[in-house]
DNA sequence: CAAGAACGAAAAATCGATTTATCGATTAGA
DNA sequence: TCTAATCGATAAATCGATTTTTCGTTCTTG
């Protein structure tokens, strides 16, 4: 019966108390490991915790301070390599100082974001990382600008006049790509993307256009994009094969775009890097070993949860201070996908690393 | 001044109660929708809840309460679009009853998944939604069992004598490859995958074999497993291949897997389905753009999810009664990376849909 | 030896809600 | 008319911790 019942209710810090023969302040003190504690009755307290596997209530326990141990993280979705290795860094992260993360999906909706972050105000969360749907300029932001909230904002974000932010350096990353591109010898690159309204997408795109043009003022460079989503990049895409255009090298501004347009290749049967060239933003597991494997730009994931969360607990810690603007370098990888123009259409599938 | 404190500390129950001239309790009955309340001062709550903005502290609201509104979910790793996909379904399963998700990935480790699973109960979850790492017999469904926790066990898992459980149906998707390879003409097939010790892994493993021995008894079927994880699997087939086996089919009863024979067909310059077929268990965005589009077994995750929240809902509303095992089907998309044997090694890369 | 500092621990207040017990006023029944 | 039942609302207890206040000893020190 008494087993039966120590089964069902947890043992709450007067369970300790009354059996270790002290008081819950004491108990309290103890496993706060404050000093004033003779070490008889800790030694007691410490016996009781053993016996009755007692545990803290993390709930109870954030009760009384203003601010939780709890982190909030907001990703526009998580079934992408690059936020759902985001969410894990951050969990560790979180998890090693004590903190419990929540992790949400705004699912590429700025209305259902500002809920979640709502939710999260609700929860009197210590503090947010927030990856924007679109820019830094929304009405999350806003959200936790009027509520007096602790955060950062990473990603789709370059700089705020209220927030740290943390994002991968774009335009330098673009640059290297349009040095690339260009070592090769392409003189005609058509770029997609999805506008997003991003700060982040001007960046990728002016940076590969600025580098690009200095190396050869001559070159031709279209641009593609949708405000939306990748749908209509799709069939703008197929307009633009459609009608003629050959630009030999296509430079994908995010992920989505890298897959439609390997999808719009295979529809008119060209090969890369013979056909067409092709580079991505972000890399993911099966580039490479696609054949051909497909050139990216890897963002630097850790630095980015690391840095993030780092700024983030030095302003839950009330640092003050204009917030910074962080941009982590990335990496280009050089893979089969970009080749030189000219090797003429269809010279067959030989050409292996 | 005023204004200042008013946007620093957040409204309480008893400042909407001062506010509309009642009681605390009273504001609580009527935020539950309780009848036994005025009109009229059900009217001043509400317009004092909603001059002051208030909203409910759901922390301290779940004090009171055994079990509070936060539902666990504890998945393998958050990096894969299985996952990725399952937390943002059961993310917004949980919301719709009222329920804070709380996420975490056991990266592969049970020793992890355990930790996590205590933590879990510190915060007293109404319900978890585990996905174990191996399967149900691992040390985190014993500390769902020793502690009285409620939940429900997907993927990796078949049945369970005290937890539901819902997973895709692993052997009769087999089975459907080994009649869709079979029907082709293959006769020699390699199975490859991490055993996991898992019993779907066995599950796939026997629903394909034994369909495929049913059609044709003399078919040869090598299998190369491994226990731990993906790299010696990549040796181990990396040796089968290079002592001369050459097999016309390969099924991967993993993502893994699948990206492992890839690459390895890759090292060996060979081309599906012309020098061998290809399915893999798990499907991904990549694999319809990609040359070959790699035929691959689609699980079910919207009807895991919800199969698995309405359970464990069932349960945390006190259901009782033995535990059910679900099993959701499977689809089997046939892509170009299938294709029947014999057509020759190397017979150039011309092969389009 | 008495007054005060120092120490350790218990008692009580607090966090923000929910729920139970209590209480006053109105209405019904005898 | 007096008591009992009913209704609506308030006061108080509760959840499980933390933190502040209070209190009783012991140890100094003049």
């Amino acid at each position: 019966m008494a087993q039966q019942e120590a089964r069902q209710r947890r043992p709450s810090i007067h369970d300790v108390a009354s059996h270790a023969g002290v008081s819950a302040a004491t108990v309290s003190k103890v496993l706060a490991g404050v000093a004033t504690v003779k070490p008889e009755n800790a030694q007691r307290v410490l016996d009781a915790v053993e016996r009755l596997a007692y545990r803290v209530d993390p709930l109870a326990s954030d009760m009384r301070r203003a601010k939780r141990r709890i982190i909030g993280a907001i990703m526009p979705e998580f079934e992408s390599e690059f936020f759902g290795q985001m969410v894990t860094e951050l969990e560790g992260l979180a998890e090693q100082r004590g903190y419990t993360l929540v992790a949400a999906s705004s699912r590429e909706s700025e209305a259902r974001e500002k809920e979640i972050l709502a939710r999260m105000h609700d929860w009197r969360v210590a503090g947010v990382v927030l990856a924007p749907v679109r820019n830094e300029h929304g009405p999350a932001a806003a959200f936790m600008k009027a509520n007096g909230m602790t955060g950062v904002l990473i990603d789709r974000v370059l700089s705020d006049d209220a927030f740290d932010t943390v994002s991968a350096d774009s335009a330098a990353a673009s640059a290297q790509v349009a040095r690339m591109l260009v070592g090769k010898g392409h003189k005609h690159i058509l770029i997609i993307g999805l506008a997003e309204g991003a700060a982040t997408v001007r960046a990728r795109l002016e940076g590969f256009r600025t580098q690009a043009l200095a190396l050869d003022p001559s070159i031709r460079i279209d641009v593609i994009t949708s405000e939306v989503s990748v749908e209509p990049l799709r069939s703008s895409l197929r307009d633009y094969f459609g009608r003629g255009e050959r630009p030999t090298a296509v430079y994908s501004l995010l992920l989505k775009g890298t897959l439609v347009a390997l999808s719009e290749f295979r529809r008119r049967g060209w090969h890369c890097p013979n056909d067409i060239s092709l580079v991505g933003f972000d890399d993911a597991e099966w580039m490479q070993v696609t054949w051909p494997a497909i050139a990216a730009v890897v963002q630097p994931v850790r630095q980015i949860a690391s840095e993030a969360m780092n700024l983030l607990f030095r302003r839950v810690e009330g640092a003050v201070g204009p917030p910074t603007a962080r941009l982590e370098p990335c990496q280009v990888l050089e893979r089969e996908s970009v080749g030189s123009p000219g090797n003429g259409p269809h010279s067959g599938g030989g050409d292996r690393q």
